[in-house]
DNA sequence: CGTTATTGTATGAAAAGGAATATTTTTAGG
DNA sequence: CCTAAAAATATTCCTTTTCATACAATAACG
């Protein structure tokens, strides 16, 4: 470790650091992108713990759930909208996935450069009950801030994804930063 | 690429495919995590293209925005917190921007486990420019979805933030998934 | 129709990230 | 004090992502 020196240091004194592990005033902590990065980050948490604890890689889930409900799947680039991801990204998640035999690939016949990614059989199953988790999950986040709070936050929220329109680029996960 | 059989396909009709690139009724569209996941992606992905352009990676942006405002620095626990990233990754970043001369180590003497990070003369000029951008990006934001909509948005995200508590955990960015 | 541009996906090398562990320092207990 | 436990950071190894590019197929245009 490249260190400089090491002069006395008062250690910043002893109030108990806040979660966001910053002094007061930063401009970090007002924010508005940071903010929608840290409430995705904390309310994600929690979940996070269940999805590892059966082994599933965040990848993953978000495949599989982006592709629940769409019973023909989806294109590999409607998959990397709908995941937030890049391109090269979901092909080799989705390689895979198609080894662990959760997804299937399809070329399209119209159009044979596109390829749809559907779920399995097993697939299906596999994120069936992800899913069961994600709803509990969900009903004890509202439960907590409260119903009315919960559909004035979701329809913040979809102006926000509205305003950004139908090509809005998608390439990164946080509002805190560009990628 | 291991493709199956490609019988003929419907190709989906011809509606123009949404943003969010799903069929309607799918589970993540209600979700909200994957809402707040989407929200924070598309609102950072414009400035994400700022960033970008000034040759700044995001975690490096993340590392100097944090820092900005606390004269004495961070300690490495403390940037990773902020920062919504694990700690050896910061250790890694942290060592890159060293490199670059843009923040600098320094042992505390009174606890010499801990490694405060903080800004450099050129950190500083160089975070106060894309801090310019932030500001810029944020006002056409707020402007865009209206001031009394983000007050009710801000104070939404910051419940949710306040409800995990001072302790918890942050390691992934999206809240579409567990990591 | 033939040629060029565009779109959709895959691949390959390089970089970054994550889990587990090592190292150093401090704290707690007997 | 001496030893065991805990805390903060660094390091190692492996997986995943990213950037650039290649490849294939369709669309556009003369």
């Amino acid at each position: 470790m490249t260190d400089i020196a090491a002069p006395s240091r008062p250690s910043a004194g002893s109030q108990p650091e806040s979660a966001s592990a910053g002094r007061d005033g930063r401009f970090v902590d007002g924010y508005l992108l940071y903010l929608l990065a840290r409430a995705s980050s904390v309310a994600s948490a929690e979940f996070h713990e269940q999805v590892r604890a059966r082994g599933v890689p965040v990848a993953v889930w978000r495949i599989l759930a982006s592709l629940k409900g769409t019973g023909e799947g989806l294109t590999v680039g409607e998959l990397a909208k709908s995941c937030l991801a890049n391109q090269p990204a979901i092909s080799k998640t989705v390689d895979r996935l198609v080894a662990k035999g959760l997804v299937e690939r399809q070329t399209d016949a119209d159009d044979r450069r596109r390829v749809w990614v559907r779920l399995t059989p097993a697939g299906e199953a596999h994120v069936d009950e992800l899913i069961l988790d994600a709803k509990a999950h969900q009903a004890r986040l509202v439960e907590a801030i409260g119903e009315g709070e919960t559909e004035t936050l979701r329809r913040a929220l979809l102006r926000l994804i509205e305003r950004a329109g139908p090509g809005a680029p998608v390439t990164d996960f946080d509002g805190f930063s560009g990628k």
